[in-house]
DNA sequence: TGCTAGCACTCATTAACTCCGACTGCTAAC
DNA sequence: GTTAGCAGTCGGAGTTAATGAGTGCTAGCA
């Protein structure tokens, strides 16, 4: 994009976008005119796509067809949409979307798996949400019960519940004191870490001469939070796979199959939303290539607690895609899921 | 069918489901006789068929097509291979799922996904598993633990572990002696019960004048348990559902989109497998209507440890599908999840 | 210089038609 | 009861023609 753009090609582009997310049809110079630009004929529109065409903003699929937009249509069509502020809710959406967090969720994975249900009820398309605060967890305290056979239940408490509970043998059974002496050793090491720093922890360097006797039930604590650890960092839900398949572009069953493979993969989904950064808000992008899932743009939110970016939500769609609803959407939930979480997080 | 059917006239019926299942084409004269019966000519085997369509076993697409079988051909058929032994498997076969049992796996969720995983694997249909036990669980024990701020934390233990933890705040504060008293009367009425049993139990006939200062917490067990046979009843896992999409008959999106849509949903996965008996050790259901999932056949099997049905798993796929093998896997499978899970138990 | 009306041209889409071949049903002979 | 042979049926593939949506270009106008 050497050169900006004249405004009346800005138009053009933007009513081309516009007409082709609403129809799926490619977009003729009549329509564009019609609709938006009584004021100069088709022909000169005609012109002036001509000249887009060259500049790789659009496409004609044959010489006797409409043109479509291509990426950096798409690409200018949401900037602008980020610039100029997102579609607002009707009274409905924002009602339905109140209504639906208005019974409390503790968990924070039940509240992305509402917050994806209302994205994908919303917009009609499929939605994830993405936790990744995994390693962030707080470890509060670890609790040690002798249940019969000389089995004890561990525990871990964090400030998102208990995470992790486990049986585990005790070597030569559960002598008089040792579930108190135990429980104060663990507690001593463990508490008031965050899990994630607990990944690649070397036990030796923590453990005294002391301590060595209970060095099976160290282990044992360790391998479960870090089991844990890997088994929440980028919790994923998707809701609404099956809404893709409403939308032509999904019309055959090699995509449809190839789409709901990488969708119901949740390292895949992961996968695609890597190179997010955290400080960015909002992030589209569109036509991702080899992720099998071309043909496609992902919209994200990042969700924050206070300022520390606990997940992020989107959807996945069509390249013609109601951007401006989606954004919308997505913006809106910001502020509900902000209230939500901040509220829980009150109540603990 | 009034009559028995002539033998020459099963023979001919048999190796059309033959060749239907393995072709998914209408299936002419001329093939069965070549591959199946090359010692009458074609035209007495279309004099059979003709008869056979008349009997409403088979049918013709159109006058000049070849015969397909309808679904009382396909009982026939699954009828014989029930009668004299399904397909053995192959060595690779079963050495592909002896090693995917290698490794323990204790819950029995565990079990039942890792079960439907290797029949869908093996049968390249999409499967599933439904574990029934349920209502069955033993409730061993009932474990509180003080946590501070004077919530306590329930455990609910049984003979498949922990079923259950819920932290409960506790009126007025948790007072010295209050877990020991608590504990013992919560386990005098819930331990060694089914929680089946729990499920519209009347708490008022169970409590006497000393207990009912501990109402609150009888209360919050009993809830936390019913919520867990609520959502554990027909707990189904669901493998390779877009296998289904690999098959012809399932070539357009839109029965591809219902087939998924039903069997993504839980429930109603359930409710395809409602009415097969436990006492059924297999049951074939071939085209169930209005189920959603029309053009489909569905073979069950039952589990069982000792002589209790602890699920069921079974495989979901086109009317033509290979009977004979997945019939052979599931049976295979019987014996193998019975040998895993007896050894599960011995291990307790 | 920029815009527009008008027209010739292109090309996907659809419908109508034909041809081919895969099967069957029937019949007459064995 | 069986079979060879043949006429008849019908789906599918391929061909052609008609349709119409939409463009690019050009000549004339402001």
């Amino acid at each position: 994009m050497s050169k900006e753009l004249s405004e009346r090609k800005k138009k053009i582009l933007h009513a081309l976008v516009d007409v082709y997310i609403a129809t799926g049809q490619p977009v003729s110079s009549a329509d564009i005119q019609k609709g938006y630009m009584p004021e100069v004929s088709s022909a000169t529109i005609r012109a002036e796509l001509s000249a887009l065409e060259a500049l790789g903003y659009v496409d004609q699929p044959h010489t006797s067809a409409g043109r479509i937009p291509l990426k950096p249509a798409y690409q200018l069509y949401v900037g602008d949409i980020e610039h100029n502020g997102a579609g607002a809710l009707t009274d409905e959406e924002t009602a339905f979307i109140r209504k639906k967090f208005a019974d409390k969720l503790s968990e924070v994975r039940d509240i992305s798996k509402r917050a994806a249900e209302i994205i994908s009820d919303v917009t009609n398309y499929t939605s994830f949400a993405v936790s990744s605060r995994g390693g962030n967890v707080m470890l509060d305290e670890i609790k040690l019960v002798p249940l019969k056979d000389g089995k004890v239940l561990v525990l871990i408490v964090t400030d998102e519940g208990i995470i992790a509970d486990k049986t585990i043998d005790v070597e030569g059974g559960v002598k008089h004191g040792y579930i108190e002496t135990a429980t104060r050793m663990l507690n001593n090491v463990f508490a008031g870490r965050r899990v994630g720093e607990l990944e690649g922890m070397d036990l030796d360097s923590e453990l005294t001469a002391e301590t060595d006797a209970f060095r099976d039930i160290f282990d044992a604590v360790l391998a479960i939070i870090q089991t844990y650890v890997a088994e929440h960092t980028d919790d994923v839900v998707v809701e609404g796979a099956l809404k893709m398949l409403d939308y032509p572009e999904y019309n055959n069953v090699e995509d449809a199959k190839n789409f709901l493979a990488v969708i119901s993969d949740h390292d895949s989904v992961s996968e695609l939303l890597a190179g997010d950064e955290d400080s960015i808000e909002f992030s589209v992008r569109i036509g991702k290539e080899d992720s099998g899932v071309d043909k496609c743009a992902i919209i994200t939110a990042a969700y924050k607690v206070g300022d520390e970016v606990v997940g992020r939500a989107g959807v996945i769609g069509p390249e013609r895609m109601d951007y401006k609803k989606v954004i919308g959407v997505l913006d809106y939930m910001k502020k509900a899921l902000g209230t939500v979480l901040d509220n829980d997080k009150e109540d603990e």
